[in-house]
DNA sequence: ACCTGAACACCGTTCAAGT
DNA sequence: ACCTGAACACCGTTCAAGT
């Protein structure tokens, strides 16, 4: 014992107070993982603490609730999303079809590789979303990148005239629906057998264009 | 004390086994109450049990555990659905297109009137929905229906030609897309100012329809 | 077969206290 | 300002026991 005691002098040990000043985003960063490992059903408060080695009642002096944290992962996984489509979008700014193609498959891989957060982004496990305005925010500002993806297409003549916003919800309601039936299971075998889910969106997205 | 073990004795006092042998269709029933009264957060096994007016533990003789109880009331729900959907169809067996839109609208009314039973039937709730078989049948059920209607809509050459399973997946999504989002906040008050869900969702799948 | 009550581990949240 | 530890009410699940 004397020896970990020493040990515990000459070199911080990893369960000392390490969250430099930055305890809000590693508690947020312990939460992400642990969606990632346990699922939603795994995330718990406690257990945010936990990993981000400090007591059960630290997050309370960054986060209300655990809604609140819920609000702030949700959040910064809108922003990973809206990273991701902007980065994907602005690779074709030239060729709305391929914005349109390729932003639906970005939203895919998201949905496949982060499945719980995307879960917790869009399932109602966040209640009152509208009480949390970087949420809102961000989420709004995702929705205006898929307006001007469809307006582009219209202006080509890909997708038909419409009001911009109509259009812009009947198409992301297409791919959020079918990822979602996806993730649900509720996409049965016999299409699976065929099709992945990147085929399928774009049968239903080729629907809609021209 | 002597006059309440009397009365215990000349007439069954509520707070007796009123289950007549079905607590187990008790539960499910309660389960649906909490659920529609307090939300899917508010759906504890223990109030479930005090609503049905058995101790805590009863629970477990019928269910092995609470993700088997939120089954059968995701199995409940998928029925009601399922009966609801079916009564709307054959009311226009001569017409594809007002059974895709009734159809639709039928969809939409049961999300609207049954929120949180909604949620749980398809927010990943419910994490092995493989392993409980009726869910799976009513669902294959549910989907076999919405087959039925596109092939009914392709014959009438009101639906493109392509394979109505994949359709009929495009079809669902669509519709179920513009729903959830709905219900998660995500559609702006820019549209739904001007729109509800069921004018989008006829936007939608008049886009599809020719 | 069906149900109860005590028990256990875990959870969200609060609060007085420490630095 | 930031964090800890005890405490409280609530939860899912197990189990011995009662009818």
């Amino acid at each position: 014992m004397t020896v970990s005691r020493f040990s515990l002098t000459i070199s911080p040990m990893p369960s000392k107070k390490y969250h430099h000043g930055d305890l809000k985003n590693a508690l947020i960063k312990a939460g992400v993982e642990i969606l990632a490992k346990e699922g939603v059903s795994g995330l718990s408060l406690r257990k945010v603490a936990q990993r981000a080695g400090v007591s059960h009642s630290a997050p309370y002096a960054h986060f209300p609730d655990k809604q609140s944290l819920i609000a702030a992962i949700s959040t910064e996984g809108f922003n990973q999303l809206y990273a991701e489509l902007e980065s994907a979008i602005s690779s074709h700014s030239k060729n709305p079809k391929k914005q349109l193609i390729e932003g639906a498959k970005t939203y895919i891989r998201f949905a496949e590789e982060n499945t719980d957060t995307f879960k917790i982004m869009f399932s109602g496990v966040l209640e009152k979303e509208k009480d949390y305005p970087s949420f809102v925010e961000i989420s709004s500002k995702t929705f205006k990148l898929v307006v001007e993806v469809v307006q582009a297409c219209q202006s080509a003549a890909i997708l038909p005239a419409a009001p911009a916003d109509l259009m812009a919800v009947s198409v992301w309601g297409q791919l959020h629906g079918i990822v979602s039936l996806a993730l649900e299971g509720q996409v049965p075998h016999t299409v699976l057998d065929r099709h992945n889910i990147q085929e399928i969106v774009s049968f239903a997205i080729g629907q809609m264009t021209t």
